[in-house]
DNA sequence: TTTACATTTGACAAATTTTGACAAGCCAAA
DNA sequence: TTTGGCTTGTCAAAATTTGTCAAATGTAAA
């Protein structure tokens, strides 16, 4: 689980920005980025937003790890029938 | 929503069973039931499971459409993204 | 109608989970 | 060593979830 987390580790790391600066800029303790980025913690959704735009990055793309670890932690204790209840989500998605 | 609390309500229904009768089963209230049919509250996986029991039910069945339910309910708020989240999300499953 | 149930609804307290801060700890580079 | 960045564990506050209760509503028979 982390893909949000990961993300955003590489976007910082490729900036040599600190923990700090991008805990400062959201307002929020240098431990709660470390937890995010290493998906101890999920992120908000205003918190995913405020992260891609001080990174410069994708907002949906970002957006978009971001639900797929909800949808994996979703899933992840019923491996076996999760295949076919996403199959079931995403039929109706379309309506 | 509610998947799984269609598919109960029409078990329940065609066995001549009432509300009441499930709730007993489960000891919880008649009220409770009557939520997770109508998709206002979800079951518990321990509650799937006795509800499979007890309505003679394929429990593999029931716990699908009960993770169905919990995967839309994650999904319901992003649906552009949704799509691309599940792929994401069923890429890492397979590892 | 009344009556008798079955179901639904809304409000609520208790229980559980999530959230973020704080402080202490770890680790690598100087 | 010290320094600076990151991590970790713990905690209280906030938010969410859970199930119950009582009242409301629906329904079918007498």
């Amino acid at each position: 689980m982390g893909h949000l987390g990961q993300k955003i580790r590489e976007l910082r790391e490729k900036q040599n920005l600190l923990l700090r600066q991008v805990a400062a800029q959201l307002e929020v303790d240098t431990a709660l980025i470390s937890k995010i980025e290493r998906g101890e913690r999920n992120a908000s959704k205003q918190q995913v937003i405020d992260i891609a735009k001080f990174l410069n990055a994708n907002e949906e793309e970002l957006s978009t790890l971001w639900l797929a670890d909800k949808i994996e932690s979703a899933i992840v204790e019923e491996p076996a029938i999760a295949y076919q209840a996403m199959k079931i989500a995403n039929k109706n998605l379309k309506k």
